[in-house]
DNA sequence: GTTGAAATTGATAACCCGTCTCAAAAAGAA
DNA sequence: TTCTTTTTGAGACGGGTTATCAATTTCAAC
């Protein structure tokens, strides 16, 4: 698919620095993968459960966790899952979580984001990716 | 008399509006568990243990699960484990975290809980609490 | 202080997510 | 094509967490 051809690039040169393969199941994930901000395995697996029925879960762990090592992919416990958030996918958005009655507001903040930064530089850090809820309670709820 | 009256207050009223029970489990468990920053379960269930080799690790999981439900402490996943934060530790901090080797990073940033403020207000939210975790690879893991 | 309904505990079974195992299949260089 | 190496799929396995349930404890009402 060529919509994806710089992604495809990267994962055949990891491939390549590693021996690794390049298999018909890789390249099928890779395509799902990158259509998604983020996905779990099991939410992939039921996507790809149409195109492929006999595509393991087993191996869309060891893919996502190989796109984790190419750079495509960045792992993040949320809750007891695993999600895999999409690393090209530029518009991160964080979340305003009401703890009465679990409503979510998404916002984007560029002071904070640049803040982060900030901080992580100072800290000898280079962010890949980054996570920020706020808990409390909504203009309906706090009454 | 505990030196933690103030966390304890805070657990009685909560217990108080659930129809909950104070017992000598939550008592021990509150107070080991103010004493750090942060600890796992099995670690809790380890120290415990010369105390009362009874302790079951169930009631550490129930206990420390309503501790978060109190305002006391915040869950966080990490890898395959669960951190529970003290709250009330010196105030809030926020996580460097590294995802080369796991390495984890301490930080404060007043603006950025400044902003945070802003953004919630902008949103007719009141923050009860947050939390703010910067991935990345710190200095080693960068080469 | 006793009583009794309701909540809690401890031991362990069950659960879930993710990884490991291994024989069969596929990739890819020669 | 041949041959070596890697990958795959299916299910077993493992660690962390939650559910189950009988026995115990709490605590409010007597």
């Amino acid at each position: 698919m060529s919509k994806h051809a710089k992604e495809m690039g990267i994962l055949k040169e990891h491939l390549g620095k590693h021996q690794l393969k390049f298999t018909r199941q890789r390249e099928l994930i890779l395509d799902a993968f990158l259509k998604q901000e983020h996905i779990t395995a099991e939410e992939m697996y039921h996507q790809l459960a149409r195109k492929d029925p006999h595509l393991g879960l087993a191996t869309i762990y060891r893919t996502l966790n190989l796109f984790c090592e190419a750079g495509l992919a960045q792992a993040r416990h949320f809750g007891t899952q695993t999600q895999y958030d999409n690393v090209s996918h530029k518009g991160h958005h964080d979340h305003l979580i009401c703890t009465g009655c679990g409503k979510i507001v998404e916002f984007e903040n560029c002071d904070i984001e640049r803040l982060q930064e900030e901080v992580a530089t100072r800290n000898g850090f280079t962010i890949q990716t980054h996570r920020l809820e706020l808990y409390g309670l909504c203009s309906r709820c706090r009454h």
